[in-house]
RNA sequence: GCCGCGUUCGUCUAGGGGUCUAGGACGCUGGCCUUUCACGCCGGUAACACGGGUUCGAAUCCCGUACGCGGUACCA
């Protein structure tokens, strides 16, 4: 059932373009990535628009937007091109309908001319008669509306009217159908319960179904790696691959991704969760594309050593598809979170600077890039999120509004404003305004005075951030400068008094 | 209902008959480091769904049950 080995390797991505592209997808995307690019294959993306009732113009746009922000990049489809194009399948609109008339032709199909009425009154019949579950198919098909069930007079008359009609696949009971998966191994269905598929609709337009086969047959597709809500129509497709006389691409379906209250995760599910939804979501909120891939690879994969941390060429290095689970896997925040930390903290710090930068701009304030380099150095070790060296660095940027009441109280003595100011004139003539030196000056400012360390050191702080919290004094002294720290120390005696 | 897939710590998972008194990570937690907070380091917490087989031996193989998830559209 599966292609020689020499044949290259190709897989692609074929999201319906009916919003923002959903986390799920981009896992689905990522693992086909993975896969392509640890093959030495290619990666497509096919532009599945053929439910036109759905459709959402913005949709296109965002999928691109989002795998370039991902990293994932494209080898074939929209905006790329390829031997293969079109890449949607609005536009391949004449080859589904040459098809799926062969089909008929060859008495594999046959068109169907029931209204939704009269498919729901076949189905109360059959209810009514003891029949749990009627469904169109063999058992049923000669009561209904069709070329099969009518005459050849009959079938010209309701062509000549115009009545519309749809085209339905012949499905052969008694059946079959077993396919090996890559993730799940042998998985086998009975053609008995499948129905007589829709293959084109009375629009003119493929049915997924139809559309999906003849594409990767067109586009000459390898391996099929999609979400696991695909693997019962899977013996539909396979079904129409022997009506083509074609063979079928290797399978393979990822375990779906839960929401923490179960179920998957679906927009609804994940709102009420307070998880986001669509890659947009967490690229707005701050999340580095490196983690949300990394935590995305290891939602159903691991590479089976200890190792955690990967950027997405060791990911491409260390993946395989057996190595995939098949069981659900339940989205975690958390991990996501601790994910980011750890990427953010190992960008160069030049980098880390720019993807600050935005943060900074949002809360209006202007530094230097020098600066800003300092800042987050100072910060990297204590922040989830690029927004974090806005949020629990303020201080960096303006001077404290207000000072922590429960480190005032507990801190600030009746004798710190008056250290604080005998210290804001020492620093004054303080030579190298660096951590090392500051410290010693320090120490030995609090000689000099007689009082313990911690007499300087926590009022110095909340003077200086006004909170209790944040990267060592000393530090922070030298990234806010001479200037600064004499002017905060001085602001704190005074207000704090 | 019917069909299919699945089931190891709360979560992501290692494990593919003996090396499992079940390992790692997130979370939670005790301590060390740090006169802050983090980071880091050292510890702790916590799991093989259940019942039958097969076998000298089962988390690992088979069957059944339960539970979960998916599908059951002229949606993908």
């Amino acid at each position: 059932m599966t292609l020689p080995v020499s044949s290259p390797v190709r897989v692609r991505f074929a999201p319906s373009p009916t919003g923002l592209l959903h986390i799920g997808g981009l896992r689905t995307a990522l693992y086909n990535y993975l896969f392509a690019q640890k093959k030495g294959g290619t990666f497509v993306l096919r532009i599945e628009d053929t439910d036109q009732g759905r459709y959402v113009a913005e949709a296109e746009p965002d999928i691109l937007d989002s795998l370039r922000w991902a990293g994932l990049k494209l080898d074939e489809g929209p905006g790329v091109g390829g031997p293969h194009a079109p890449y949607y399948q609005s536009q391949r609109k004449k080859r589904y309908q040459e098809l799926a008339q062969q089909l008929v032709d060859e008495g594999k199909a046959y068109l169907a001319f029931d209204t939704a009425d009269d498919i729901q009154a076949m189905r109360e019949r059959l209810q009514a008669a003891g029949n749990a579950s009627p469904t169109y198919n063999a058992a049923t098909r000669l009561q209904m509306n069709n070329s099969l069930a009518c005459s050849a007079a009959e079938v010209e008359e309701h062509l000549a009217a115009g009545t519309p009609f749809v085209i339905r696949l012949k499905v052969v009971p008694g059946e079959r159908v077993l396919f090996e998966d890559a993730i799940r191994g042998p998985v086998a269905f009975d053609t008995e319960g499948i129905d007589d598929q829709v293959l084109l609709k009375s629009d003119g337009l493929p049915t997924y179904h139809l559309a999906n086969v003849i594409d990767d047959h067109d586009m000459a597709i390898t391996h099929v790696i999609r979400g696991e809500e695909w693997l019962p129509s899977t013996p539909k497709h396979l079904l129409l691959y022997k009506a083509f006389g074609w063979r079928p691409p290797q399978m393979a379906h990822l375990p779906l991704i839960l929401s923490p209250n179960g179920g998957k995760l679906s927009k609804r599910n994940a709102d009420r969760m307070g998880i986001p939804v669509s890659v947009q979501q967490y690229r707005a909120e701050g999340y580095e594309p490196e983690a949300l891939i990394n935590f995305l690879a290891f939602l159903g994969w691991n590479p089976g050593t200890e190792q955690e941390l990967f950027s997405l060429d060791e990911l491409v290095d260390a993946f395989s598809i057996e190595r995939v689970g098949s069981a659900g896997v339940q989205f975690n925040l958390e991990k996501l979170a601790w994910f980011n930390a750890q990427h953010l903290r190992q960008l160069p710090l030049a980098e880390l600077a720019q993807r600050v930068r935005p943060e900074l701009e949002k809360a209006g304030y202007e530094v230097e890039d020098a600066y800003l380099q300092n800042v987050v150095q100072a910060m990297r070790e204590r922040i989830h999120r690029r927004s974090d060296v806005v949020n629990d660095g303020r201080y960096f940027f303006e001077d404290p509004v207000e000072y922590d009441e429960k480190g005032v109280a507990k801190r600030w003595k009746p004798d710190s404003a008056t250290l604080m100011r005998l210290l804001a004139e020492t620093l004054l003539s303080h030579p190298d305004f660096n951590a090392k030196s500051l410290d010693d000056a320090i120490h030995a400012f609090a000689e000099e005075n007689e009082v313990g360390l911690g007499r300087i050191m926590a009022p110095v702080r909340l003077a200086l951030t006004g909170v209790m919290s944040g990267p060592s004094v000393f530090e922070m002294m030298e990234v806010l400068g001479r200037e600064i720290c004499n002017r905060r120390l001085k602001r704190a005696a005074e207000r704090l008094g």
